[in-house]
DNA sequence: TATAGATTTTGAAATCGTTACAAAGTTACG
DNA sequence: CGTAACTTTGTAACGATTTCAAAATCTATA
């Protein structure tokens, strides 16, 4: 499924966003490629398609994305950031040990319910690291 | 539950690590007061015991451990690590967003079983955030 | 279409946690 | 003892991110 600018400009008008060119290509490469980016990723991607852009513009647009609630942050990793779409079914992640990518994993319907009684929560973060399927072919 | 020092020298030896006095010092922290301390927190506490001690030591100390097993990195947050110790059943935890404290929360059992099949899983790291039973009660 | 006000972008410098490195100190063991 | 291996130290570097103030650009209203 691709959003079209029109449909991430409205998403961004709507969250009170001003839907600027930069902001706009930064949402669609984490709303389209759905590749987990990086801050730098992103500044790399969105350079190719506006030379000069600044690294600070990145950053300002990712955090008024997060900010209004269209993108999340992952700390997966020490040091670095990575960003993902957030207009989707709540779900966790995988991270593979040997080609570093990320992928998307479902959540257990009552994980919520499993954490101790008393306890107000408001988000879950759950990922699994290990191997993925085509790096475990490659291996053997 | 505490750990004598003893005991503890005891675990390094067994892993391959020399029991110096400042591994000793940050194993024993983290293990016996399951704080889930930062790198910075162990080191001012470390600071108190061995006024002088280096900010690399505590790090060197914290390699040392996290490679021989004893000791969990968490990456909660961006930027900074916290430790946990590892002699006990998996879990997960708990982040307060009002007082920043770290719990301890159970793994409900067949979580890896939740991963898509054909993922080869090496470990869970399960994440809640909300408000603590402590910080609720305080808050209305 | 002007113009003032608000917002966005820029780039350089600063910050923060962490790592690299080489020198100095300590320990174990023949 | 002597020497090789390990540990500690302190300084400098690193990389991701933030800060900040100036410049550019938008927007609304006249």
């Amino acid at each position: 499924m691709k959003y079209s600018d029109r449909q991430l400009a409205e998403m961004l008008t709507g969250a009170g966003v001003r839907p600027s060119l930069h902001r706009l290509a930064v949402l669609s490469t984490i709303a389209n490629d759905r590749c987990h980016p990086s801050a730098d990723d992103l500044y790399r991607r969105i350079s190719e398609q506006y030379p000069g852009v600044s690294r600070t513009t990145v950053y300002n647009s990712l955090h008024a994305l997060v900010d209004a609630g269209l993108v999340k942050e992952l700390k997966l990793e020490r040091g670095v950031s990575h960003f993902d779409f957030l207009l989707q079914p709540p779900h966790g992640h995988f991270i593979c040990s040997h080609c570093g990518r990320i992928f998307d994993m479902g959540l257990p319907p009552e994980l919520a319910d499993s954490a101790d009684p008393g306890f107000r929560i408001d988000a879950i973060d759950l990922n699994f690291k290990g191997i993925c399927p085509d790096c475990l072919a490659k291996q053997q």
